[in-house]
DNA sequence: CAATTGACGAATC
DNA sequence: CGATTCGCCAATT
């Protein structure tokens, strides 16, 4: 189940974010929008997935504290620009099931 | 096994 | 806009 979620996440293409929203849909579960992020939430510091790619449908980061400053952070370095703190909607992904 | 818990989402106020 | 409410449902305790 979580494994199913890691694999979208790790499909998301650089430069790209994805809802969580999308992710819930695309693994075929629509109404999991929490669970994508209750589960990546679980996920080992050192993991390799890009989970910084994937925000709530507002195109913005929903940690609080300094993990929000992380990810915007990640997400600068993959070429994503912020309008205030917001995601600029160009960088949505369009979640095309495999 | 029952209750609680959310990196959410959409609708309402 | 922002704050609240309600709905959704697997995972965790």
């Amino acid at each position: 189940m979580q494994q199913r979620i890691w694999q979208t996440v790790a499909m998301i293409p650089t430069g790209k974010v994805a809802t969580y929203g999308q992710i819930a849909s695309l693994i075929g579960f629509p109404a999991h929008s929490r669970f994508v992020g209750t589960t990546l939430r679980q996920l080992p510091k050192n993991t390799k997935l890009p989970w910084f790619r994937v925000v709530n449908s507002s195109l913005r980061i929903s940690l609080r504290g300094g993990g929000e400053k992380l990810q915007r952070r990640l997400l600068e370095a993959d070429n994503i620009t912020f309008i205030g703190e917001r995601i600029a909607k160009a960088h949505q992904w369009e979640a095309t099931a495999s």
